[in-house]
DNA sequence: GAGCACTGC
């Protein structure tokens, strides 16, 4: 059904390939001439990217073979058995949730669906949201070869720093949760399109729960005609449905294998023992299937890793020999990979990972889960402006997520170690983000978009009135918004700007006082997560010996001048050997180098066009210098005083003056708070420059005590300049 | 003397 108009419409883009492809690559590398980014909702296909069409020698004729090849695949999955039910029950309701469970083909199967369904009288593409980027591009790039066309074509993708979409002949486009959000800014009715799906809208991530309010206060008001659809994995069916006014709910049920579970029959005491023991006896009993253990966080981990190390050598030789992998974020991304390749032999993967391999990562080859039904989360507290690191138990969602991670390839088994009754204790869902998190930035987009009323906006879950009040305050001190709550022109600027708004009004001062070049490298490099990563225990001193002897001014100055000394660095080598063996030395991450390039040169076109003006971009060549250069004259002194001023322009809170005692107290509250101990200035003994009056640190985390983050040495003098000229502001 | 996980034209 509707396959042979599929095959029309790609004989009539066949033509526009050829034509693509010829005018593919004008840009990139050198960054001094171009803006890569602008303003306008320019969808054109890719934009230059190097890998852009593999298969351009492959023919249309081609392409629709491959897809009706998979056909039979498709043909098979839950979802298609269902199609007429579904689609007429799409089209008859503005709104439908439906929930269909891992393996059921919904993400992949509904949107083909409805392209070829939903009557061509409706004008308009549709959308498919996801809450993380290799979803999109993998979903994409399936459903692209199912659909027999090229990827960027009828279906495409369009995710930060690679959009593989087309404004028009584009008609089935999965992307970002964070993309819609942008389209929805720059066209605030959605006008481009017809449909918007919604998937994964059970993790209830703060930008997934902002597009539903988005889309039911436009339905209600400026587009009647647009059809939702929310998908969702779990039970959280109810709440989305009563948000849509009782709207009804479908159920498909997926095609996965069965898992059995177990329970501890009374609570362990440690948990990194018991998994040990679980996994170890697992060992024994079992012949074939690799283990995934579930553990909170990365200290736990490499505990378990290196016991099981320890025991490895005197297991008995009629077991499989096992290897044991640590993976969790901030691993560096080679050992990350280690978990996929494949051991040979009588062998046996042992994985202890963090939440990360709850959704974010799958691993094949599993059959068995043990789950400590402990994760750690950051809950903000927004009367005391600072994040706590817990350790909670999970929800029963997410236990059974964890468990579903042992029937991906055959029935499998889940050791859960906690007792059935401790269980039946769990909450049903976790808490969502916006009920834990900074809302500063969902704030600023509502307020952008045209929101007068946030504490009375439709939310899909009311985020508190304190964290409305808190976070609006805190938008009005950093100049985004005056005394009527209206957005000013600086708050336009730093909704545009895709960084938190503390970071925008960084760049937006550095702009002012003409440091921006300086100023942009550092807060790209603290836009990308897991840069600097922490080396193992035993290589600990080394790296930081190192990273100390190369980096002067950082080590007097702090981490964001590090982070700068760090980045020129890095672009001063030359080869990719020697990029990989530095990244190696000073344990930082090459990928993290490799965004902080693609972010810098995103945040160097905005500013650029918010400002109208070209903004100074060092090339290659301005940049390459010997260490020693580096420091005498790239950053000069007063520079850096002159960049560190920016920072506390959206910073002025996370300041803490030293003591006599060495000690730190926050300036807001008088709290104490250490420096942590990953810092530059960690046990700083102040060397010639003495001891650091103040600091200023761009996070302030509470675990075991109060920590900062990324600190600078700040003098009082500067504070005391900046602080009053804020707080004239806040109190006008 | 310590680091849950995502993401933004």
């Amino acid at each position: 059904m509707g396959k042979k108009s599929k095959a029309v419409q790609d004989r009539q883009n066949g033509k526009s390939i050829g034509k693509k492809k010829s005018n593919a690559n004008p840009l990139k590398r050198h960054a001094g001439k171009k803006t890569v980014v602008t303003f306008d909702d320019h969808q054109d296909g890719d934009t230059g990217d190097s890998d852009s069409e593999a298969l351009d020698h492959v023919s249309n004729k081609e392409l629709k073979t491959r897809a009706l090849r998979l056909l039979k695949g498709r043909e098979s999955l839950p979802v298609f058995q269902n199609k007429e039910k579904i689609v007429s029950h799409i089209k008859a309701n503005p709104v439908t949730i439906l929930i269909g469970e891992t393996g059921s083909g919904k993400s992949t199967q509904i949107p083909q669906f409805l392209m070829d369904e939903i009557s061509p009288m409706h004008k308009g593409a549709i959308a498919v949201t996801q809450p993380r980027r290799v979803a999109a591009i993998n979903l994409a790039t399936r459903v692209a070869q199912e659909h027999g066309c090229r990827i960027g074509h009828e279906v495409g993708y369009s995710v930060r720093f690679d959009n593989k979409s087309h404004k028009t002949r584009t008609k089935l486009k999965y992307l970002t949760d964070g993309m819609l959000i942008r389209e929805l800014m720059l066209d605030k009715n959605l006008s481009n399109y017809k449909c918007i799906i919604i998937d994964e809208a059970h993790e209830r991530t703060i930008l997934t729960d902002l597009i539903l309010g988005f889309l039911k206060e436009l339905q209600l008001t400026k587009r009647k005609d647009l059809k939702v659809i929310v998908m969702s994995a779990t039970l959280q069916a109810d709440l989305f449905s009563k948000f849509f006014s009782n709207a009804p709910i479908l159920f498909v049920e997926g095609r996965k294998f069965k898992v059995d579970r177990y329970y501890l029959p009374r609570p362990c005491e440690d948990i990194v023992d018991s998994v040990v023991r679980c996994s170890v006896q697992l060992n024994s009993s079992e012949t074939t299937g690799d283990i995934l253990c579930f553990l909170p966080g990365q200290e736990e981990i490499d505990k378990a890793v290196a016991i099981l190390n320890k025991i490895i050598p005197y297991l008995d030789e009629s077991v499989p020999r096992i290897t044991a992998y640590p993976l969790y974020a901030a691993l560096p991304p080679k050992d990350q990979a280690k978990v996929f390749e494949p051991l040979k032999g009588f062998k046996r993967k042992i994985v202890l990972a963090t939440n990360i391999a709850e959704t974010s990562v799958t691993i094949p080859g599993v059959k068995y889960v043990i789950d400590c039904g402990l994760r750690k989360v950051k809950v903000w507290r927004h009367q005391l402006g600072l994040a706590t690191l817990l350790t909670v138990p999970v929800s029963k969602a997410s236990v059974a997520q964890r468990a579903g991670r042992a029937g991906r390839e055959s029935s499998g088994k889940c050791f859960r170690l906690f007792t059935e009754a401790d269980y039946k204790q769990l909450p049903k869902q976790s808490e969502s983000e916006i009920t834990r998190c900074e809302i500063t930035s969902p704030i600023l987009m509502l307020k952008q978009y045209g929101v007068q009323d946030i504490v009375n906006w439709s939310w899909l879950e009311h985020p508190g009135k304190e964290a409305i009040i808190s976070g609006l305050k805190e938008l009005y001190e950093l100049g985004a918004l005056n005394e009527q709550g209206r957005v000013t022109d600086r708050g336009r600027k730093m909704a545009l700007l895709p960084l938190a708004p503390h970071l925008s009004n960084v760049l937006i001062h550095a702009q002012e006082t003409q440091v921006l070049p300086y100023v942009i490298d550092i807060v790209s490099c603290l836009s990308v997560e897991n840069l600097v990563l922490n080396p193992l225990p035993e290589e600990r001193d080394e790296v930081n010996e190192r990273r100390r002897a190369l980096c002067t001014l950082g080590s007097k100055h702090g981490d964001l001048i590090m982070l700068k000394e760090l980045f020129d660095m890095y672009q001063s080598l030359q080869s990719n050997s020697e990029k990989q063996e530095w990244c190696k030395q000073l344990c930082v991450s090459q990928r993290g180098f490799k965004n902080v390039i693609k972010v810098r040169e995103q945040l160097t076109g905005y500013m650029k066009r918010l400002y109208n003006e070209p903004v100074e971009i060092k090339t290659k060549q301005d940049t390459l210098q010997p260490e020693e250069d580096i420091a005498t004259n790239l950053l000069q002194p007063p520079d850096i005083a002159g960049v560190l001023k920016c920072f506390l322009y959206g910073f002025v809170k996370n300041t803490a003056i030293g003591m006599p005692d060495k000690s730190f107290r926050t300036t807001p509250t008088g709290e104490p708070i250490s420096i942590h101990p990953s810092s530059m200035l960690f046990m700083n003994s102040g060397d010639e420059i003495g001891p650091c009056p103040a600091i200023l640190y761009i996070e302030h985390v509470f675990t075991t005590k109060g920590y900062a983050r990324s600190v600078s040495r700040i003098e009082l003098a500067w504070l005391q300049e900046i602080a009053s000229g804020v707080l004239k502001q806040s109190t006008r």
